[in-house]
RNA sequence: GUGGGCGUGGCUCAGUUGGUUGGAGCACCGGGUUGUGGCCUCGGAGGUCGUGGGUUCAAGUCCCAUCGCUCACCCCA
């Protein structure tokens, strides 16, 4: 058996890269004007940095990361997001003394251990972007409109919920809140919930099962139990967002899968995508840079995008035409005419066309088949005949229509005059 | 980690109560057109029927095991 990939990392072959370039392109414009730069980042890590930043108790940390031992016997993980790399950047680079607000983006594949299904994958890519150095609910809003934007210019909808999650300063007591609300209740709850109740109560408002569900009626609500700077930031955001008349829904069980949320998270969803909801998600990680060692107090907000996902929407809808991807085929029959189609072949590829030609000297019905499928504008037939007389063929693949033309070998007189008789291609 | 569904040419799938040389469509190559693509027509190449074992005179078909894919739970982008 010949070696395959490995489960849940998968090949995304030619017919599928162009709707990648498509999403990456739209992505990368919509950054640039949002006034965010591109950041590189490795895609492997300490495996300190995941578990400082993400929480030890999240599942990702838990069990879903690719984690091994270097050769040298340190702890290496392969990113299961891509904050913490980027932060990580941040701090090291002090890049908040270049500017007070640092807005960064970066695209790239992600590693998360998981049981695969439609929509998620072991290896998977996400573009995701940071804001870090204002706390302002204007960079909330902001960035959620940007990301509403991508959906938008992509031709995608999806519907945006928001929810707070409080600070330091709430957050305990609502989680008091919570555990109080929860011991009262006698009927058994699930194991998972069981275990949540301990490890972090955030987690049991996420629960699935219907009757724990049930039992959670009435259960206090996170923007209920928020401080009055949480109270106002949230208010805040919600009023930018109706500033920029961005349809969203409060969603207050919406919980976020990595510990260093604070105040604001939302997320994009829709139901076109299985049992995956999320598009895209992000939040507010107010005290993460200072955690990992950075600059304190150094607010910052990000959200992330998965391309996979934005894939599997963009499958589902209309596909676009094919675009002419060959200015020009050259046809050649015979070893002399094949000389000068390789000539030719290069002088106008140099000259920025995109043009081919048959290695293999078959049929000149091959030929044609072949240009056929490149859907070629143009076809050049050097025939044998012709060649004597000087002259070539000039076919229009869509209308059929061919007219001769002289041939000239100096081909930097004749490479543009060629060129000159193609439509849409631009001569250099 | 748990459960359901599915594994037959590159792709999508037929394959009768087990029966002798495993098929079709698309794609590929060639002929019809001794030098003209898409449509048509004829032909060709391409298969360890996921793998291993068992039952049987005989297994793509039945049984067991195993691997893989997929969907879902969980969780998330």
């Amino acid at each position: 058996m010949a070696v395959k990939a490995l489960k849940g990392f998968k090949d995304i072959l030619p017919e599928e890269t162009p709707l990648w370039q498509r999403i990456e392109t739209t992505a990368r414009n919509i950054f640039q004007r949002y006034g965010f730069n591109e950041i590189r980042v490795p895609i492997l890590e300490k495996t300190e940095l995941f578990v400082r930043s993400i929480g030890e108790t999240t599942d990702i940390v838990e069990k879903e990361m690719y984690t091994f031992t270097d050769r040298n016997g340190g702890q290496l993980t392969l990113r299961p997001e891509g904050t913490a790399s980027v932060l990580r950047s941040f701090i090291e680079h002090s890049l908040h003394l270049l500017q007070p607000i640092q807005r960064l983006y970066t695209i790239g594949p992600m590693f998360r251990h998981e049981r695969p299904q439609k929509g998620r994958l072991r290896q998977f890519h996400q573009m995701s972007v940071e804001v870090l150095g204002a706390d302002t609910p204007l960079i909330d809003a902001e960035l959620m409109a940007m990301a509403w934007q991508i959906l938008q210019e992509l031709g995608l909808t999806a519907s945006l919920e928001i929810n707070s999650l409080g600070c330091p300063a709430c957050r305990p007591a609502y989680n008091q809140a919570l555990r109080d609300f929860v011991d009262q209740k006698t009927a058994t709850l699930c194991q998972d919930c069981e275990r949540r109740r301990q490890t972090n109560p955030l987690r049991i408002l996420d629960c699935k099962n219907e009757s724990c569900r049930e039992q959670f009626q009435g259960v206090p609500e996170l923007p209920d139990h928020l401080c009055a700077d949480c109270t106002a930031h949230f208010q805040e955001v919600r009023r930018y967002l109706d500033l920029l008349a961005i349809p969203y829904g409060v969603n207050p069980f919406m919980v976020r899968g990595l510990d260093y949320y604070t105040r604001t998270t939302f997320e994009l969803v829709t139901g076109d995508l299985g049992a995956q909801s999320a598009v895209g998600a992000g939040g507010r990680y107010d005290g993460l840079v200072a955690q990992l060692g950075g600059p304190d107090p150094m607010p910052g907000i990000g959200f992330a995008m998965g391309m996979e996902r934005l894939v599997l929407l963009l499958q589902q809808k209309q596909s676009e035409p094919i675009p002419v991807q060959c200015d020009l085929f050259i046809a050649a029959l015979g070893e002399e005419s094949r000389n000068l189609a390789f000539r030719l072949n290069q002088r106008l590829r140099g000259a920025g066309l995109s043009c081919a030609m048959d290695p293999l000297g078959r049929s000149l019905k091959n030929q044609m088949k072949q240009a056929g499928r490149l859907n070629a504008g143009r076809t050049l037939i050097l025939g044998e005949e012709e060649l004597r007389n000087g002259v070539v063929i000039l076919r229009n693949m869509e209308t059929r229509e061919q007219e001769e033309i002289p041939l000239n070998q100096d081909l930097e007189v004749w490479g543009p005059e060629l060129i000159d008789k193609l439509p849409g291609a631009k001569s250099a």
